[in-house]
DNA sequence: CGGAATCCGCCGCGATACTG
DNA sequence: CAGTATCGCGGCGGATTCCG
């Protein structure tokens, strides 16, 4: 995945493009795709309904979000011309596949989430 | 991990600490902490090395992440009281637990890159 | 060498108001 | 209902300077 290292062995992460990992966390670090791909497994899912499940999330941030999720081809968009307008949003399969290490990571960082709290306790009573 | 649910069974995710989700993607969701935990996994490594690895991290950046990941116990930090000094960033054991999640994840992400950029393409297109 | 401290620009994101 | 458009500020993070 990545081949360039130094003179001592070890990788060198690369500020482009071209660094995959960097693509992935522009995603992943944003706080809202997560939560967003997460309420949409539990089946496709109507824009306001998304909106009232994610609390917290601004009509602005739902939508863009939503149409980077699209671009990326991890959600897809169906309108529904009625009257009012139905919006709905599921995944993709790609989506699917992108949530399983996913969830891995959420289902890690929910076991040793009382050991961080605790790392943190020390650590700032060190600090003070 | 997460119980609430709506009238139609679906998920809410709570704007609180209560979400594990949302503490997971604070810590591991910017984009330095997870470059600087994969450079750590080919070993230890002293500051101004990492910091030439992780292309166009800044001092400030470097110094303030390390700290986070030290105080949620991902990294170990040595100081080594030689002159100049020298100081030394590892893993600790539940930093490479850590990894392995974080891992498949980008491993994932390095296989469908090339999806990612041609759904991206294709979108673009569209919209213009 | 590995930081800490200060200053500051800019843009992410929320709030609000308006449309098809 | 599901968006767009506009404004405004708060804070993330880069650049710079100084220190043990």
């Amino acid at each position: 995945m990545e081949l360039l290292k130094n003179s001592s062995g070890k990788r060198i992460f690369k500020k482009t493009d071209e660094c995959a990992i960097r693509n992935v966390i522009t995603h992943i670090g944003d706080k809202w795709s997560v939560l967003i791909l997460f309420s949409l497994t539990d089946g496709p899912d109507r824009f306001n309904s998304i909106k009232s499940r994610v609390e917290g999330i601004s009509q602005r941030m739902l939508t863009q979000t939503l149409r980077d999720l699209e671009r990326d081809g991890f959600v897809n968009r169906k309108v529904y011309p009625e009257v009012p307008v139905k919006v709905v949003y599921k995944l993709t399969a790609m989506g699917k596949e992108l949530v399983k290490p996913l969830y891995d990571l959420v289902l890690w960082a929910d076991e040793n989430h009382d050991a961080i709290k605790k790392s943190r306790r020390a650590y700032d009573g060190k600090v003070k």
